[in-house]
Order: C-alpha cells, then sequence, then structure tokens
DNA sequence: AGACGCAAGGTTTTT
DNA sequence: CCTTGCGTCT
C-alpha cells in the first residue's frame, strides 16, 4: 500500500518507538489511557505494511473477546483509511458508502481475516480442532476433535456426582466449589492430576487430586475439556510433540500479548514454547524474522484471583528481553502519557498507586487540563449515597446538554451494591443498565438449546444427552435415565451407544421405550445432516422437531415468552456467525458460544446509566464515574485486610477505578451500611487516606479520619455430619460374574464370555452380566454391544 | 412431575 | 437481608 509514515505520525514518541519495533522481543509498559490499543493495532498494521509479513503469521492474544474484536476492527479502518487513499486520493470518510464498504470487504478479505486475533480460549480452541487426536494424556486419555466444551456450572456438577457418589465423601467437607477451585488452580500452573498429587503433603489434597483424576476421566468420557483445557492441553500437547510444536512455532512468528499482566502459569508457558520451540528461554536469541510484543500494566493487575500473575510481566526484561536498565534498555517501553483524563484525576491516581510497593516505575503524565475538583462525598448510609449519585447524575445531565445518560458509569465492588442505586434510579426515572448481571449464555433455555446441539456435534457429551432427554418433558423419568447410564457406565461406552441401538433401549427403557427412542430418533437425523447442512438449519430443525419451541408457546406465561424470544436470538446469532465466518460449521459456533461472554451488543447503548463492578470496569473509559462504597472491609474487600499483597490488589482495582473517568469523579463512602441484614458502622477506606487532600473537595469538614483495621469475623458453620448416605443402587457386577436366567433355554446361568447365538443378531459373545442375569450386554461382530434381555430374546448357546 | 418450604451462605470472575 | 438450591410433599 503506502508509505507508513502516513500513520507514524499520529503517534508520540514512544508509541512510535513501539509501533516500528520489527523482531525481537518488546515489552510496552502502557499505563491507563496511554493508547495502548493505538500502539498495538498500529503495529500489526506496519508489520504487514512496512515489513511485509503475511498476515497469516501474526498472533495477536487478548484476554477478552470485546478486545479482540476491538483490535480487529482498528486495524481494519486503518487499512481501509490507507486504501481509500491509495484507490481514492480521497479520506475514507469523504467516500460513498458503498464504496467504504468495498474497500472494507476488500481490506477484510486480503489482510484481517489472515490475521489470528483472539483470546486465548478461543484461538487455541481453534488449534485443538486440529491437533488434540494428537494428543493423550500420560493415563492416556484421548479426545476428539469435536470436543465439547464445558461451562462452570457443567464442571460444577460433574465434580460433585464425583465427590459425592465416585468417592462416598460428604459435599459439606469437600465443596465441589472449592475443589473445583483447587483444580482449576492445578491447571492454570500447569500441573496433571498426577503433578498435583505429588504436591499433595495431607489427607484433603489427596482427596482433590484423586477428585482431579476422576474428573478427567469424565471429562474425557464425554469428549469435553474445561475452559483451562484449552490452554493447558496445547501446552502438553506441545511438549510431547516437537511436529506439532514446530508446526505452529513455524506459523506464528509475530505473537503479542494484550493486557500481559493479566496471563497465568499456564498461559505463559504456552506462548514461551510458541516464541522458543522449546528451547529455554533463556539461551533462546534466534530472532530471525520473529518478535514477541507484550503490552500490559501491573498497576493494573486485578485477576490475581484467577491465578493472573504480573510477575510474568515484571519478569519479561529477563525472560525474553536485554534485562537493561530503564535508560539502557532497548526491549522496554514506557506509555506514560494519558489522554483520557483530567490532571486532578490523573493526580490522584498517580498518588494512590504509589504507596503499592511492586510495581514497575511509572507516572502517568497528563496532557489535558487541570479540570474540576474530584469530590469525596460521605453520606449517612447507603441509601442516601445512592441518592447523591441520583441526584449528581440528574443534575448534571439537566445543566449539560452534551451529557447524556451514557456517559455515566456507578463503580462498586460488589454486585449486591448495586441494588439501592438501581432502586434510587427507579425512584426518579433514570434508564440505567447493569452491566455483567446474567449473561445471555447461562440462561436455562440457552443452555438447554445448545445442550441439543452439543449431543448432536459431539454425540459422546452425556451431560448434555441428560439434560435434554427429558427437555422439554417427553415421559423419560429418573428411574430410566439411571438405568440406561448405570448400563453404558458398566459397559464403559457413552450412553449415546446405548440409546441409538433400538435392543438396549428395549431391554433397558422399561415402559419408556417408545419415547427414549423417539428422542434417539430426533438426535440421529440430525446428526445426520452435520457436515451437509448450515449449522443455521440444523437449529432451526433441532428446535423444532424436539418440541421445544412447541413447548415454550404452549405455556404462554410471561416468562416463557421471554425465552421464546432468546431462543430466537440464538437463531440470529447462528445466521450471523455463517455470515461472519465461511468456516462456519455447529461445532465453531457450539465453541464460539461457550467462549463469548455474551451476545454481541452492537446496540452500544447510548442513553442509559451503566452500573458495573470495577472489574468489570477495566478497558472502559466515562465521561463521568462514580466510585462508591469507599469503606474498610468493602473495599478493600475485608478478606485483603490482613494480606499485604492483595491489599495492593485491591488498591490497583481503586487506581483502575479512578482511572476510567474522562471528565469528573466522584467518590463517596457510607457511615453505616446494611451488610446481610444488619446495620453496620463503616470505617473510610484506608485508600482515602491515601488521597491528597488539595484534590479533593469534600461534603463534610470532618478530615477523612484515619483508618481503623476492622477484621470481620468470619462464621465458620460447617458442622459435618458423617459421611453422605446416599444409597448405591446397583450390585457391583464384578463381584457375580454369573447368574441365573430364569427363562432361557440354557439351564447354566449366563457367563461373561459364552458365546451366544441370537435369533436375529447372529453369534455374539457376552461381555457383561447385569444383576444376576436379568440383562446380558452381548457384543456382536457387525452390529456392536447390545443389552439384551435374556427372557424376551430366542438366545442359544453357540460354540 | 411440580410446587413449596426451609436452610445455608453471600468479593471480584476477561474465558 | 435476599438469593439459591435441595428435599419433601402432594
Amino acid at each position: 500500500m503506502t508509505q507508513p509514515s502516513d500513520f507514524l505520525s499520529h503517534l508520540n514518541p514512544s508509541q512510535r518507538q513501539a509501533v516500528e519495533h520489527f523482531c525481537g522481543p518488546l515489552l510496552v509498559v502502557a499505563g491507563a489511557g496511554s493508547g495502548k490499543t493505538r500502539a498495538l493495532t498500529y503495529r500489526i498494521a506496519g508489520l504487514v505494511q512496512t515489513h511485509r509479513v503475511n498476515p497469516e503469521n501474526i498472533l495477536a492474544v487478548t484476554f477478552t473477546n470485546k478486545a479482540a474484536r476491538e483490535i480487529r476492527e482498528r486495524i481494519e479502518k486503518l487499512f481501509a483509511q490507507q486504501q481509500a487513499l491509495n484507490d481514492y486520493g480521497a479520506a475514507l470518510e469523504t467516500l460513498k458508502p458503498y464504496e467504504q464498504t468495498r474497500l472494507k470487504t476488500h481490506v477484510y478479505k486480503t489482510f484481517t481475516k489472515h490475521l489470528w486475533i483472539g483470546t486465548f480460549h478461543s484461538l487455541f480452541s481453534r488449534i485443538l480442532r486440529f491437533d488434540i487426536d494428537k494428543y493423550a494424556d500420560e493415563k492416556g486419555r484421548k479426545w476428539q476433535r469435536n470436543f465439547s466444551i464445558f461451562d462452570e456450572s457443567d464442571v460444577q456438577s460433574l465434580i460433585k456426582d464425583i465427590v459425592v457418589n465416585k468417592l462416598n465423601l460428604d459435599d459439606k467437607k469437600f465443596e465441589p466449589k472449592s475443589v473445583r477451585y483447587a483444580i482449576s488452580n492445578a491447571k492454570n500452573q500447569g500441573l496433571s492430576p498426577q503433578d498435583f498429587e505429588r504436591e499433595q503433603p495431607n489427607f484433603r489434597g489427596r482427596v482433590i487430586a484423586e477428585v482431579y483424576s476422576y474428573y478427567e476421566d469424565a471429562l474425557a468420557a464425554n469428549n469435553a475439556l474445561d475452559f483451562d483445557d484449552l490452554i493447558l492441553i496445547p501446552v502438553q500437547l506441545f511438549r510431547q510433540n516437537e511436529q506439532v510444536l514446530a508446526y505452529w512455532h513455524n506459523q506464528f512468528r509475530h505473537i503479542l500479548v494484550d493486557e500481559y499482566q493479566d496471563t497465568n502459569r499456564t498461559q505463559y508457558d504456552l506462548i514461551r514454547l510458541l516464541v522458543t520451540n522449546g528451547a529455554s528461554s533463556f539461551s533462546f536469541n534466534n530472532w530471525q524474522n520473529r518478535s514477541i510484543f507484550v503490552v500490559g500494566d501491573a498497576d493494573q493487575s486485578i485477576y490475581s484471583f484467577r491465578m493472573a500473575d504480573f510477575k510474568i510481566l515484571m519478569g519479561f526484561q529477563q525472560d525474553f528481553g536485554d534485562g537493561l536498565r530503564d535508560d539502557d534498555t532497548r526491549t522496554m517501553v514506557k506509555l506514560e502519557e494519558n489522554y483520557r483524563s483530567t490532571e486532578n484525576i490523573l493526580q490522584l491516581a498517580n498518588h494512590l498507586i504509589e504507596n503499592n510497593t511492586e510495581r514497575i516505575d511509572k507516572v502517568l503524565r497528563p496532557t489535558r487540563g487541570a479540570g474540576e475538583p474530584v469530590f469525596c462525598h460521605r453520606s449517612d448510609d447507603e441509601i442516601a449515597e445512592a441518592e447523591f449519585v441520583v441526584q449528581q447524575i440528574r443534575n448534571l445531565e439537566r445543566l449539560n446538554p452534551e451529557l447524556h445518560w451514557g456517559k455515566f458509569a456507578v463503580l462498586y465492588r460488589t454486585n449486591a451494591q448495586s441494588r439501592p442505586i438501581e432502586e434510587s434510579l427507579v425512584r426518579w426515572g433514570v434508564p440505567y443498565k447493569v452491566v455483567g448481571g446474567l449473561r445471555f449464555y447461562d440462561r436455562k433455555e440457552i443452555k438447554d438449546v445448545l445442550a441439543y446441539l452439543r449431543t448432536i456435534a459431539n454425540p459422546a457429551d452425556t451431560v448434555s444427552i441428560k439434560r435434554v432427554i427429558n427437555t422439554p418433558r417427553r415421559g423419560i423419568g429418573k428411574a430410566t435415565i439411571d438405568s440406561l447410564d448405570a448400563a453404558a457406565q458398566q459397559l464403559g461406552i457413552p450412553l449415546w451407544e446405548i440409546l441409538k441401538d433400538e435392543t438396549s433401549v428395549k431391554t433397558l427403557a422399561g415402559r419408556s421405550v417408545k419415547n427414549v427412542l423417539n428422542f434417539a430418533q430426533i438426535i440421529q437425523t440430525w446428526q445426520g445432516q452435520v457436515e451437509t447442512l448450515p449449522a443455521s438449519q440444523i437449529v432451526q430443525g433441532v428446535m423444532e422437531d424436539s418440541g421445544y419451541i412447541q413447548d415454550l408457546k404452549e405455556q404462554s406465561t410471561e416468562e416463557s415468552e421471554e425465552r421464546l424470544k432468546n431462543v430466537l436470538e440464538l437463531y440470529n446469532a447462528v445466521l450471523q456467525f455463517e455470515e461472519e465466518n465461511e468456516d462456519a460449521s455447529l461445532s465453531t459456533f457450539l465453541a464460539s458460544a461457550s467462549l463469548a461472554s455474551d451476545l454481541d451488543d452492537l446496540t452500544e447503548e447510548q442513553s442509559r446509566v451503566s452500573l458495573m463492578t470495577l472489574h468489570a470496569s477495566k478497558g472502559l473509559e466515562f465521561p463521568i464515574v462514580f466510585l462508591v462504597g469507599l469503606e474498610q472491609g468493602l473495599f478493600p474487600s475485608f478478606r485483603s485486610l490482613d494480606d499485604p499483597s492483595a491489599l495492593e490488589e485491591e488498591r490497583r482495582l481503586c487506581y483502575v477505578g479512578i482511572t476510567r473517568a474522562q471528565e469528573r469523579l466522584f467518590i463517596s463512602y457510607a457511615r453505616e451500611r446494611r451488610l446481610y441484614g444488619t446495620r453496620e458502622f463503616a470505617t473510610p477506606s484506608i485508600f482515602l487516606s491515601e488521597l491528597p487532600r488539595e484534590l479533593l473537595q469534600t461534603n463534610t469538614a470532618t478530615a477523612l479520619p484515619a483508618q481503623r483495621q476492622k477484621v470481620s469475623e468470619k462464621t465458620t458453620g460447617t458442622a459435618s455430619r458423617g459421611l453422605g448416605q446416599k444409597a448405591r443402587g446397583q450390585a457391583d457386577p464384578s463381584r457375580s460374574p454369573s447368574g441365573t436366567s430364569s427363562g432361557t433355554r440354557s439351564a447354566k446361568p449366563w457367563e461373561v464370555g459364552d458365546r451366544v447365538l441370537h435369533e436375529k443378531f447372529g453369534q455374539g459373545q457376552i461381555t457383561h452380566v447385569f444383576e444376576n442375569g436379568k440383562t446380558l450386554a452381548i457384543k456382536f461382530p457387525d452390529q456392536g454391544i447390545k443389552v439384551i434381555d435374556p427372557k424376551l430374546a430366542v438366545l442359544e448357546r453357540a460354540k
């Protein structure tokens, strides 16, 4: 295209240094509002245009779909602008709409489509769709390319099932939630079940290791992965198969990582493997046509509870860089000019964060005027606080024509704090939205439909089958499902193998045979179409055939109407997905649905006040920001009060909150707050005492008091009451390999290994005997395994 | 199979 | 205080 100098002129010297970087390592320390996305996008554009790098060789990793989308769109726009100058000699904006569209399509087809931009999870799930069949874990567990991705609730119930039913343990003592957390942490540190077990000194740890191992069995049996696996398995695959690693190492010559402070150990390992091809990173020195470019800000590291480790960012210089000091290094650039906030707001942020010890020296430099003073407000309680916020919003909106509701944000530490604010907003008729509430893909009806689709895409996915087999109600009760499932488990085959076999169903399903067969028929029909029909048609077909739509229509309650609407919304999402992805298939759609936090909210609400947690606010900006609930024990959270590094993370969270504000910032706290039903006196947050008085305007003459450390007492109320008393229904078949058969022609009981002759299926061999011979599993050479009732079938001994 | 009642537990949660 | 989930009852 044209000379890159065109767009370099939009950059300050530090940004330019980052963007002009070609090969080798570079750490970009990018303060809040310093234009890091700009640096990232311009650099990618520069790689392609100036250095003629093939877009397919560029891997840009983010943590959110939103960030990935933003980068992609901005690159597209950048290219389109260049192309406009080339083709028309005019700015893109001055062209006719259809000319703009033509340009953008062209740019997409020739450049952006080929870039590997996405989240860690989506990019590496894509890689696993190519290569997971080359992987086996240390116990030999294998997965296929049509794997399902289990969400958090699938995973939790799986773990609960293991704790209660497999290990017969008390789920009070081994809460599925905390066991799950431990397993997730293990995976995020790159530990397999065996690795993990070796590290466990005590009983509890070893039990968790056992759960972990069973959990992996269950995932493999379902041909399913959890979120952590999408990172961990590539790492392990790359380590065990050097051809696979070499392939991707060769593919991704230029790797960029956004929000590098949020990477965890496993993600770091993954990046390192791709960069170094498995060579020790310290000795790795071959930067020929290759780069690693990371952007991050240790001061905005707020996800340590999800195993993110900002020390990985702090170690970059030693890991990959030249390790030289700030003035001499050629592998680090700092972006310190802030383009977002007024000087008053920035000074406040700078002062606050200087109270942290663990950081990279960095000061945000203002580029804008001083602005209004930051206002710190004290209220009597949370109701008064909410009232204050809403009155401020109303006044500002009324007095400033340019300030519509969408320019305000209220940020809080915990979701529970939204309620009083919402109530006030409702009372005064101010429109608002709570960001990051219930996710679209977490709705029951959406999960139901997705479970149907997963059943079709991946028949081994027993979790999904069980979810939908009787949804909507089709007369398949618990007893029937248990009997089918028990047989499958004892045979060590997926439930679906039983369901699709008419004979087995007839043997096991009792009164519900017809219903089960109908269900299996529906699924099987659409399975046959997966390769030939577009995903949208399968979705539509299944939703109708399954009676799911019909059922919702018949209910015709307010709730079911809403659900119906959502299901149709999902169908639209599939259509949209097909438009945007030429490799759209049922599997790829399901992956994108599992990895999406929400539907693409393209109707960017301009007319509502935004309410969200501080965590959810990262990466966003608003002209007017309210930061509420600045009280000890709330913010900072009581769990951080006795842990210095946790307290520093809370402080970073506060720093994130402050730096969201562009024009005006309001901070507030209450003297008394309702918490879990009881009113409690509140102490002003320690963070307030760290803000310079002269930058604050207050509503009280009272100086903000020095904070008193209040350690709330944690209620420990788990009286465990012995082991779980759940009856375990089945006799162990291995204890009674033979049984008595009443209605067969043979007096001698059937045994495993017996050769039989079946009236219809011919020669076969018994592989299992259930419940003293009431039913048999017989393997026929052509028909596979069938579960058969010897009382109903004409069965002879064969030799 | 569905509704109702009670007990427990309640930071944050990009994927 | 309020929400969620499970178990029991009909």
